[in-house]
DNA sequence: ACCATGTTGATTACTTTAGTCAGGAAACCC
DNA sequence: GGGTTTCCTGACTAAAGTAATCAACATGGT
C-alpha cells in the first residue's frame, strides 16, 4: 500500500510551486534543489501534469514551470490520480471484469470503501490548503522571543 | 497504492474460514479451491497469521486451519497489518527518521491523514461483519419466487 | 547565433511481487 | 507403528514495477 516517489515528489513539487504562485515561472532546477529531487527525475513528472492542465511549461532562459490554475482549484486527489494512476487498492474496484468474483465478493466492497475514505481526504485538500499549513509550520518554527 | 495479493488473498481466506467457524478445521486445499488460490501460495500466508494468534494449524489427516478467535474479535486492520506490513502510504509517517524533512513536511501530514482514514475503515470491520455481508449477498442472489 | 530551459524516449539497476519446487515435521488412522 | 495426510519452511525463479540516469531534441530569450 505504498505511494511511489511519483506521487510523493509530485505533491512536494506542486506545493513548492503553489508557495511561489503568481510570480515568474520556476526552473525545475530550483524545485529540484529545494525538494531534494534530481532534475532528471522531476522532468518525468512534469509532462503528465502539463497534459492534465495543472501545469504549464515555459521554455528558454528565464523559463520554468508554473501552475496553470490558482492553488485553491487544484485538489490533491487530481494530482495523485495523474501521477500514480487510480488510487484504488485493488484493480477490481475500478474494473470488475478482471475478477470473476467481483459480483459476489464482499472483500471487494471493503476495498471500495477504503478507497473512498482515502479519496475523501485527498479530495478535500487543495494546494492552497497545503500552502496554509506550510506557512503555519514556518511560523511555529520561529523562536518565540516574547515569552 | 495497490494492495498486494497477500492482503487480498488473506482476507478472502479468512472470510472463508469465518463462514465455516466452529466446525472442524478446514484444509488449505478446500480454501484454495473455493477462493481460486494455489495451495502453495496460500501456505505462505498461513504462518504469519498463526504467529499473530489469529489462526491455528492442525496437522495430520482431518486437519487444516481454523480461526483461533471468534470472527467478531478479528479486525481487518490486523489482518492487513500482518500480511502487508504497515498500511502507511509513505515510510516517513511511521518512521520519521528516513527523511530529514519529516518535521517540516506538510505532505507528510497529509499522508498521515490518509493513512488514518484507511485505518478507521479497516479497524471498524471484523470478520463477523464480512460474514454478515456475505450472507446478505447470498440471500439477494436467491430468485424471489414470491413476486 | 547561442545559451537556457523544458520535452521526450531509451536504458539500466534495483526491488518487490507472485508463484513454484522440494523437502521436512507433526498428527491422525488403520 | 507405518503410512498417509496435512501443515510448515526455505530456496528458488520469473515477471513486473520503480527509481533513476543518459542522451538527444525542441523551443524560447537575449
Amino acid at each position: 500500500m505504498k505511494l511511489s516517489t511519483r506521487g510523493r515528489y509530485g505533491a512536494r513539487a506542486l506545493l513548492d510551486l503553489a508557495v511561489h504562485y503568481d510570480r515568474s515561472p520556476i526552473p525545475l532546477r530550483d524545485i529540484a534543489r529545494r525538494q531534494g529531487i534530481s532534475v532528471q527525475y522531476l522532468e518525468h513528472l512534469v509532462p503528465p501534469l502539463i497534459k492534465a492542465g495543472i501545469l504549464r511549461g515555459i521554455r528558454g532562459a528565464g523559463g520554468g514551470i508554473a501552475l496553470s490554475k490558482p492553488p485553491e482549484q487544484i485538489k490533491l486527489s487530481q494530482v495523485i490520480e495523474i501521477l500514480e494512476g487510480s488510487t484504488t487498492p485493488v484493480e477490481c474496484v475500478d474494473n470488475p471484469a478482471v475478477c470473476p468474483r467481483s459480483d459476489s465478493c464482499v472483500t471487494r466492497d471493503i476495498w471500495a470503501e477504503v478507497n473512498k475514505a482515502m479519496g475523501c481526504v485527498l479530495e478535500s485538500i487543495t494546494l492552497e490548503d497545503l500552502v496554509k499549513r506550510h506557512e503555519e509550520k514556518e511560523k511555529a518554527k520561529t523562536p518565540l522571543y516574547h515569552i
